[in-house]
RNA sequence: GUGGGCGUAGCUCAGCUGGUAGAGCACUCGGUUGUGGUCCGAGAUGUCGCGGGUUCGAGCCCCGUCGUUCACCCCA
């Protein structure tokens, strides 16, 4: 009987070792920011009630409209699997009134995202992305912080070709303003019928519209940046200061789009030059109004995602990957099934003394589990036979040099540790 | 969703204008009793992504499909 092999889903990267330790370091090192900054985890569901999303993301998103794994559960409600992590964190700081204590709500995630697009280097169906919120204050410093954060994580990866995108949406006031001139420029333009759908949906993403003569036709229109009000100005420019302040280097884009609804004022992204076109390797913002629409109080928040995928992809470009491949202490080398379980018993205790101990599992020659431990990279190993049961003692051999002592097996553990220590 | 490239051993790939598969690396075993790295020898492994078609004959041609990759779109 011959069964078919099963793939997995089109558009999942999966990690595997030995590249699977780079990708959990980068992920560790990339958020590791928060937490030293007051951050705490929440572990949210990766499904939740569709609405989450129609209602926090915005229904004329791509996101929304046509990127979602949305299905019927056995109960007959609509369930979507978390396309982004912001509108989540919400629902949930709403539903157990996290909001009804101590401003700010300081939280992070981490975690898979899904969205159902074709895949292309740096965008998966499944990806990753930790990400951090700050509810319930209105500060420009905040704003500042959050994106220090951010810049800290990718500073941890040790990453440096890739530059922080800034600008501000401004308020409702501001952006309605705009939104008038705007649509009145884009009237006097002739445009394809895909880009005046685009158009009607949100004008401002044709300023993100990467053909050249997209880009020349847009370089006359209306900027919102100079429709901000005077609050939304002033706001923008003290968090710019605070930035100064920390020496994060930032590029003014008042062009920049980004495509959730929910930002508001201040609105980042960081972008690495080494991705091909998906470069995009963080982005957040303010969000004004997504805590109301989600039937919570009216706070305002600000938050960031940053793509552990792509950073990972990004490390890998810039060389910036420490090479730490797991090697063992010591490998022991049982002949027998009863210098195995005197393997077993040794290597556990070994372990609980913090010594990083590996068996040499299976029938194979003693020439071959030397080569096998040479293979594996291991610092020391020594031989259980039958010899050894008996006296005690083992030959500790140092696969360095292939230097040897004769070591008691009970007192292993003192010797490595005092020589590994070294 | 649209368009282009690719899919041959675990990996990287070769396979000329169609004649029923190969290399390197990796792997396993051995080179006299229980000690690695080099070297030598031996060995195992493929329904040539899948399905259909053309042909006396297809890894090579055609169609479809799945996957992958790159770009558009969008975004992390």
């Amino acid at each position: 009987m011959k069964f078919e092999k099963i793939q997995a889903p089109k558009g999942v990267r999966e990690y595997l070792p030995p590249e699977s330790s780079a990708f959990d370091w980068v992920r560790t090192q990339l958020i590791a920011p928060a937490a030293a900054s007051g951050y705490q985890l929440m572990e949210l569901p990766v499904f939740e009630d569709t609405n989450v999303f129609t209602r926090g993301v915005g229904e004329s998103t791509d996101v929304v409209s046509k990127e979602m794994y949305t299905f019927e559960d056995r109960g007959g409600r609509s369930i979507t699997l978390r396309p982004e992590g912001t509108a989540g964190v919400m629902r949930a700081v709403i539903e157990n009134n996290l909001d009804r204590g101590q401003l700010p709500v300081k939280v992070w995630y981490s975690g898979q995202f899904f969205r159902a697009e074709r895949p292309q280097a740096g965008r998966y169906r499944q990806f990753y992305q930790v990400g951090i919120e700050a509810i319930g204050v209105e500060d420009p410093a905040i704003d500042a912080e959050v994106i220090a954060i951010a810049d800290r994580g990718f500073k941890n990866l040790g990453l440096k070709n890739y530059r922080l995108d800034i600008t501000s949406l401004g308020d409702a006031a501001s952006r309605a303003a705009h939104r008038v001139d705007l649509m009145k420029f884009i009237g006097t333009l002739d445009l394809d019928e895909a880009t005046a759908a685009r158009a009607a949906l949100n004008p401002l993403r044709l300023f993100d519209d990467k053909r050249p003569e997209m880009q020349e036709a847009m370089k006359a229109a209306p900027l919102l940046m100079d429709y901000l009000s005077a609050e939304s100005s002033a706001n923008f420019t003290q968090v710019l200061k605070y930035l100064d302040a920390l020496k994060i280097s930032y590029v003014l884009n008042p062009r920049m789009v980004r495509g959730l609804d929910y930002y508001t004022g201040t609105t980042f992204e960081f972008v690495h030059s080494d991705l091909g076109a998906q470069a995009g390797i963080g982005g957040g913002g303010r969000y004004d109004g997504l805590m109301e629409t989600l039937g919570g109080q009216s706070l305002s928040g600000i938050g960031f995602g940053l793509g552990v995928d792509r950073a990972l992809l990004a490390a890998v470009a810039e060389k910036s990957l420490p090479q730490d491949q797991f090697t063992s202490d010591l490998l022991i080398i049982p002949l027998g099934d009863d210098a195995m379980t005197t393997a077993l018993i040794t290597a556990q205790e070994l372990r609980a003394s913090g010594i990083k101990t590996e068996i040499a599992f299976g029938d194979r020659s003693l020439k071959g589990a030397m080569k096998g431990a040479d293979k594996s990279g291991t610092q020391y190993v020594v031989v259980f036979g039958e010899s050894e049961l008996s006296s005690g003692v083992v030959n500790l051999k140092r696969m360095r040099d292939g230097d040897t002592s004769s070591v008691k097996i009970a007192q292993l553990k003192d010797v490595l540790r005092e020589t590994l220590s070294r």
